[in-house]
DNA sequence: TTTATGATTGTTATA
DNA sequence: TATAACAATCATAAA
């Protein structure tokens, strides 16, 4: 199988996936020659400026990846390379229609939601912080008011009356 | 001991 | 507009 199908930096739209060398695939080469510096806090592991910086929100095929994960390592417990659940899940998430992808793409949709309203709280802590300008300084902590555990899944109705292919 | 890597796609963000 | 980086995962390798 071509492994490097696709470079997340090559406008993974339709571009020809097969004309990737290897060389391309170095997707997990986050920190491999950074051209900018501005986001250089790629993760906590080494430079760990923001803590409190929320998370990218996992994107429809990542929340399917972690069920496909469970299902895949059920079927081949011996399994146990990541790029061996990726490659699987990455043919299993074309071979799902829009209408199985729908519940997936609701679910990244509302995690984005709250990764935006993380990013406020955060926005908020950091122009606290700046002024005070000590990692310590949580009094305006209150002030965010920012109640991670509150978003809870408030509503999980679906429409699975969908189901044209 | 600790951190990076590999592999997938999608989404976000910046230049 | 386009490209680059990063989101999870986990055993293994390297420093």
């Amino acid at each position: 199988m071509k492994t490097g199908s696709r470079s997340r930096g090559a406008t993974r739209k339709e571009t020809k996936e097969a004309l990737k060398p290897a060389e391309d695939r170095r997707v997990g080469k986050r920190k491999a020659a950074p051209k900018v510096d501005t986001r250089k806090g790629k993760k906590e592991k080494k430079a760990i400026k923001d803590p409190n910086k929320p998370k990218r929100p996992p994107s429809a095929f990542f929340v399917f990846l972690e069920e496909f994960r469970k299902t895949f390592k059920k079927e081949n417990p011996n399994v146990k390379a990541v790029s061996a659940v990726g490659k699987a899940g990455g043919e299993r998430w074309k071979s799902l229609s829009e209408a199985e992808k729908a519940p997936y793409e609701a679910k990244a949709a509302k995690r984005k939601v709250e990764y935006e309203k993380l990013m406020n709280a955060y926005n908020k802590k950091q122009e606290s912080s700046a002024d005070e300008g000590d990692e310590g300084s949580e009094k305006s902590a209150s002030e965010v008011h920012d109640d991670e555990e509150s978003v809870q899944e408030e509503d999980e109705e679906e429409d699975d009356d969908e189901d044209d292919d």
